[in-house]
DNA sequence: AGAAGCTCACTTGTCGACTAGTCGACAAGT
DNA sequence: ACTTGTCGACTAGTCGACAAGTGAGCTTCT
């Protein structure tokens, strides 16, 4: 008989760990093999063994499983049966159809907030983080995580829950070859001189402006990968 | 031969090829559960147990678990610890947001094939998926599986691998609405006509024209799950 | 009778063992 | 020297059992 069963609540989780299903202990373990992997500790084309890292954290192999299985649905790991786990190479094809997804989205958002305004609190919020990024321009990891806030801010204010979250799936291929350039001369200022310049076409309320502004802001990491994927044959499979 | 020697043998397991991450025993499973999902045979709301599943396909609970995970990760099942497996209530917040998601990408694409042409293998499926689809007019089913296949079309000719599978993702949410609004009296010959206009405009290469189009043609499951919502509060949860 | 407290049958989470499959090393045979 | 076969040390996949938590219904006390 039909169970009348909860499963209705959506209302705002707790802060911190929440929005998420298995445990907390399958969150760690795919939080520190995920942070290793975009951090490149854990190298494309690696083997990583269920054995070892169910012993490196001190559990049994499941919870190892069930956080590669999250992995694999976010293509940061390769499974072959019955041969290994393996890190996913940076592909330059699963890159394109990222930045595909991320452009359009991101461009669908600015559009929206120039259309029918930023909220007060989201105003006040993207110009600290752009204050924000200025001062902390010198330290990349600290930008990058800035950079981050600035489009989350966007997204956030659109009134579409977990818009973020859908691109944070496609991020995640972004955020290895961004650690990657981390090295190399990014121009921190430009890219700040492209958020104002997002920024100031929303508050303008145009959308033409804040359309081009991101895409132009967008295709700055096209530009990075190229470069990239010349000076790391072994890490980046060119498979476009 | 030693009695113990392993020399490599094959028995037969119980099914056939695989080609996913994860085993086809877990593929099979997600597959099923998920079609009884999207088929509202598991309705929303309704617990899963993940014993009773295993005793269904005759597994141990493992290829269950990760099955079911991979559906949480879709955004069908919510998984509460301790307490239950549940089939996700079709969220109104949920739909909007794929909607927003499968709009924006959409448009997106259909922009591209109308700025740079479509192949002619792809005009040529078009028009027979369009042909097709005339003829099933009677049977929605196979009009639904014909109405994927004409998006699939145009989203596979931009030559941007696997920007379908991230459609497709969204689109589960749209699925069971769509299930569920098969015996009401769809306007088939409508949604055909919008299919065709979107053709068209691509066929003129008019961006502008085909980007109208397809927000009009989106816009349309808007109406229905409206119309939805009102009629079955018990599966659908207004949380907007 | 009514309410507090407990029991117990559930649930998911975790564990260690076992299975089948794969690959490299090494030995036997050509 | 080269091929072929076997072994053994891996791998992921699966399994059944147990741990931890939950909640409905019964028991028991007031």
């Amino acid at each position: 008989m039909p169970s009348s069963s909860p499963a209705g609540h959506n209302r705002q989780r707790a802060s911190g760990p929440a929005a998420f299903p298995g445990s907390s202990t399958v969150r760690g373990i795919h939080g520190r093999i995920r942070h290793d992997i975009v951090t490149l500790k854990f190298r494309p084309g690696e083997r990583l063994s269920e054995n070892e890292l169910s012993l490196r954290f001190g559990t049994s192999r499941a919870p190892v499983r069930e956080a590669l299985i999250r992995l694999v649905e976010e293509g940061l790991i390769e499974v072959l049966p019955q041969r290994g786990s393996f890190v996913s190479r940076i592909s330059l094809a699963a890159m394109e159809r990222a930045r595909f997804v991320r452009e359009a989205l991101e461009v669908a958002i600015v559009r929206r907030t120039a259309e029918q305004g930023l909220s007060k609190t989201a105003q006040e919020k993207a110009h600290a983080i752009l204050a924000d990024q200025e001062k902390v321009q010198g330290e990349p990891e600290h930008f990058t995580l800035a950079d981050d806030a600035f489009h989350r801010a966007l997204a956030d204010d659109i009134g579409i829950a977990q818009i973020w979250a859908v691109l944070e799936r496609e991020k995640s291929q972004f955020d290895r070859v961004r650690f990657l350039s981390l090295p190399s001369a990014t121009p921190v200022a430009v890219l700040i001189d492209q958020h104002r310049a997002i920024l100031d076409a929303i508050l303008r309320r145009d959308p033409g402006a804040a359309e081009v502004a991101m895409r132009v802001h967008l295709s700055e990491i096209l530009k990075i990968v190229e470069k990239l994927a010349a000076e790391h044959p072994d890490l980046i499979v060119k498979d476009l």
